[in-house]
DNA sequence: TTAATCCGCACTAAATTAGTGCCATATTCT
DNA sequence: AGAATATGGCACTAATTTAGTGCGGATTAA
């Protein structure tokens, strides 16, 4: 199932609520007080952070009234940095060479690129590595300014209804 | 890692392969013949193109001179298509309601659709199912009508160049 | 009848994702 | 100084998904 992991998933979502944290009040925003908003484990919340933190997408703050802030504007960050982040980045084919940066952890397969016997006459493999490039490229734009729904908790039917979700 | 599952990448590569195929003579193509052309497992690629078959995708005949062909058109057959089939689908989110239709086998998780329990009051929801159409809706348009590159396994070395991979 | 070919299922192994926990370090407040 | 609040780094386990194999049965053409 082609998906985010939940881990890309929370990413988003906390990213996403620092930003209009920020956007209220420029104070750092901890781990414990989003767990906490979200209902999520707070050791699961804090590692998410704390990898957002290392790949260069948050900073921090230690102590107490520390926690953790943006440390680019919100539209200087995109989908695409959280999940190369937390997720090992994008990789569309098997055979695609690393791409961007990649932040290291996850740079196992580092083996110069092509992890397909049969790259060398495979005839899709351009094809397939133009549509990665799209879908990359579709993240990349997909930036965290206005990303955060501040209309919802208000009143989720008409708002769902609004958006067309049902 | 944002990715196809082998499964779907080979799958693609079959499809493409037997669009080609048809193209130069309406014969079928057998699961043998395609596995000793790409070296590949010959049960992984009969289980790749039976699921391909199940799903409508292609179609199959049997006995000696048998094997199968696409059931539409290439440019009616997408990328998307074969990512539902083989790999259960795209579902950007946990909480991503059951698309198009995904055919049977992956649908373990048909529960009424949100399997993340904050998504009444998640303020990425939405915006992040506007990504998730974003690339249902690419992978979508992205057809098996011209999707096999001819011209590799002439010269490696210029093709590539000519298509900016390096 | 024989050989080619798909069909359906059941199974195992490997890899990845998901999630937890502990202790160290830094900062602030009293 | 000492307590309370925070993040940092690491190591670990469990659950799920992906990857891949195998076999016996049905179907068809020569
Ligand atoms: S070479 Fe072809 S089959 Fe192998 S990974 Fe690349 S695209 Fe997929
Ligand atoms: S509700 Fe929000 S966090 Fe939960 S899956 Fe949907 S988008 Fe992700």
């Amino acid at each position: 199932m082609l998906r985010f992991s939940r881990k890309a998933d929370y990413g988003i979502l906390l990213v996403a609520d620092i930003a209009h944290s920020m956007d209220e009040s420029p104070k750092g925003v901890s781990a414990a007080s989003l767990a906490k908003k979200y209902s999520l484990s707070k050791s699961f919340t804090a590692n998410i952070l704390k990898d957002l933190s290392r790949g260069g997408i948050l900073f921090s703050t230690r102590g107490k009234g520390g926690g953790y802030f943006l440390s680019k504007a919100p539209d200087e960050i995109s989908l695409h940095d959280v999940v190369d982040v937390l997720d090992g980045g994008v990789k569309m084919t098997h055979c695609t060479p690393s791409g961007s940066f990649t932040s290291a952890e996850h740079d196992a397969d580092a083996d110069s690129g092509d992890c397909c016997e049969i790259s060398e006459t495979c005839p899709v493999r351009s094809p397939l590595q133009r549509v990665h490039r799209g879908i990359q490229h579709y993240l990349e734009s997909q930036t965290f300014e206005n990303f955060y729904d501040g209309s919802l908790g208000k009143d989720p039917f008409q708002v769902r209804e609004a958006l067309e979700i049902v």
